[in-house]
DNA sequence: ATGCGAATGATAATCGTTCTCATTTGCATT
DNA sequence: AATGCAAATGAGAACGATTATCATTCGCAT
């Protein structure tokens, strides 16, 4: 649970606009959110918002480390809380599904392969796209059975 | 050496501004130009052309199979020549430049992955962010001397 | 040479995100 | 508890990359 503290250790203003973002993002189910879908779920809760504070807010908590932006395809970010644990993602390109995972190996390989570049390894994306085996992606087969 | 039939077998009807672009980024030193730059390089060696032809051009190339898009950080894409080698990307955070390599052994643990998770690998992208070794990065030390 | 549908290019529109600035808030100090 | 001020907020303008609009031009088959 946060609370006003983790915005002072983070160097942070203890703010209502900022708690209740923080607040959404932990209650809220489904991880990877929008900042247009975290403004849009704390007006339909009732709290009043900006979407401007919450732009801003989401680029101060992922300065302070609290939160981690991702740029999948489709031109807009999504934010998800940190755990901790480093992971990269595979999406389905049908019906947005979100997995994580972690891979040593390649986390090693990457090392590896920056080194042999000759470059400072600091960050990385990868993100693997595919279909789901959900209902309405390639389990159900209903998309294809219509062709 | 492209020429109009390349375009004509990818379906697309050969017309000026297409054969430009397109012999632009088989000679142009760099590969990996946003379309700004093709735009401003054309423009620059006296070519008539507008911007909209250009992103038009590049998408039409794109779904071709003619050219790649990639989405570096930083907001706007990048386009290169399809050379028929599937490579992945480090980028240097300080000066840009770009490298490619391709890792067979990561490509076999995305697969596994996707497998895992039930989906059907569709496509990834990965892109390895880190400082080179360049005279203006950490390789001449410049920036961290005058500190 | 003609004709027509596709392509072009100047410009407006879009969309996610950031900036501006008048107003409000958090919080340390009385 | 009242005061003061820097920092934060929010409404809306501005921004930058990309796409859509639409009158004009082009490619190409006839
Ligand atoms: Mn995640
Ligand atoms: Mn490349
Ligand atoms: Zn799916
Ligand atoms: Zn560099």
């Amino acid at each position: 649970m946060h609370q006003p503290k983790h915005l002072k250790n983070a160097g942070l203003k203890s703010t209502l606009p900022r708690l209740k973002v923080l607040e959404l993002l932990e209650n809220v189910e489904g991880l990877h959110l929008t900042a247009e879908a975290i403004y849009r779920k704390l007006l339909e809760a009732g709290e009043e918002i900006g979407l401007a504070t919450v732009y801003r807010a989401l680029t101060q908590f992922e300065a302070a480390g609290l939160v981690t932006r991702h740029h999948f395809e489709g031109g807009h970010a999504v934010f998800e809380l940190e755990r901790g644990l480093h992971h990269d993602h595979i999406v389905c390109v049908h019906c947005g599904r979100v997995e994580e995972f972690f891979d040593k190996v390649i986390e090693k390989r990457q090392s590896a392969i920056a080194e042999k570049h000759g470059f400072t390894l600091r960050d990385h994306s990868m993100t693997l796209y595919g279909e789901c085996n959900g209902p309405d992606c390639q389990g159900g087969k209903k998309a294809k059975a219509n062709v």
